[in-house]
DNA sequence: AACATAAAAGGACAAATGTCCTAACAACAT
DNA sequence: ATGTTGTTAGGACATTTGTCCTTTTATGTT
């Protein structure tokens, strides 16, 4: 989930430092508000300054699937931007979210010239395809049992508390399905505590 | 599934041609053999130049996903190479494969030197985290029933056949269950032909 | 031809997940 | 305080999917 890129972050601060703000602006969005929408034409590309983000597809049954959190020094939008396409998906503010815009030409011009920032960007894709990937056959290999387990550490370790609404979307299931999940956990932690009295 | 990304072979062929093999040379793999073992460290970036492979995730409970087939134009080790790490995945050629192999030194030379290598190589990255992404999302979204029509369709259109094991693979069920799937399309078949006569 | 081996098909049952509903509860505006 | 709305919880039932097994059908080999 959310990890941190300082690379990016800094080499952003530099540019939005030096440029006084040109080419560079940072925005803010309150929690739960709509930062990107699926379908949309955009010309900015974000990077999140602070805060937490959700990438999720609505599906056309009306269903929701997150299949990214980002968080501080993660980039939004620059799919997008390097294939020319309108939004792939919704882009949401979980916290109050700060992060630094900039145009999609900006964008480009950045990756022709900062060395660096190009690594970082071509760094960045490769690890969300991993991430994406190794997540999407994680899910089919194994029963949703395992990953909400694992969802439940990541929510742990990150200090961070989603609604049940998000964690079935993240999981891809029901959330009827999630609450059964969580009450058979629940029972299971009870059966091994009173065994261990 | 399989598109053929022309830019990008031209391109490989150019350097091919120029350099007389010195850096790149051309690989034949039989059907079937293993091209890449997941975990183990590689040093070469591939470019098919014909045939399809598969790329999967062997998971620790000995059951297999496959998360896309590459065709003609297609990269593969570019992620284990930008990220300096072992192999992701497995990639198995389903057909004779001929493709390109060049050293990740020589990938990253590439990229740092040759602009439209390096712009296609980002796109690449793009699209595929779009694909994979987009088809996670519909796994989720939807009941296998129509990722197998969907899986169906594509067949059908890149004239390419498969093994049940392998669409089942690429579904993220059992082949007990593709069975079951594709036994009710028959049906439905059946019932909509004798409607017509 | 005879055999070995792998791929495909499907029965029977268990487990997991989805759908539809209703109820309880908290948050919040009027 | 009262009504409104959104979130959480869970019962009951249907559907989907997995697991285990056996049988059949191809495929290749000697």
């Amino acid at each position: 989930m959310q990890q941190t890129n300082n690379i990016i972050l800094s080499l952003i601060e530099k540019v939005y430092a030096n440029e006084s703000s040109k080419n560079v602006s940072l925005k803010k969005y309150l929690k739960g508000a709509d930062i990107l929408k699926q379908g949309q034409i955009t010309q900015h590309v974000l990077i999140v300054k602070n805060g937490l983000v959700k990438c999720f597809y609505s599906e056309e049954n009306c269903k929701e699937f997150i299949f990214d959190f980002l968080g501080s020094g993660e980039v939004v939008g620059e799919i997008e931007a390097i294939r020319h396409i309108k939004c792939l998906c919704n882009i949401q503010a979980v916290t109050d979210v700060e992060a630094y815009s900039f145009s999609t030409s900006c964008f480009h011009s950045l990756i022709e010239q900062n060395r660096e920032f190009r690594d970082v960007i071509l760094g960045e894709l490769a690890e969300r395809l991993i991430k994406t990937s190794q997540r999407a056959s994680f899910q089919k290999a194994y029963s949703a049992k395992y990953g909400l387990l694992k969802l439940l550490d990541i929510q742990k370790e990150g200090n961070l508390k989603l609604s049940k609404s998000d964690m079935a979307s993240y999981l891809g299931i029901d959330i009827r399905s999630l609450n059964r999940l969580l009450h058979a956990e629940q029972d299971k932690n009870v059966r091994l505590i009173s065994h261990t009295i």
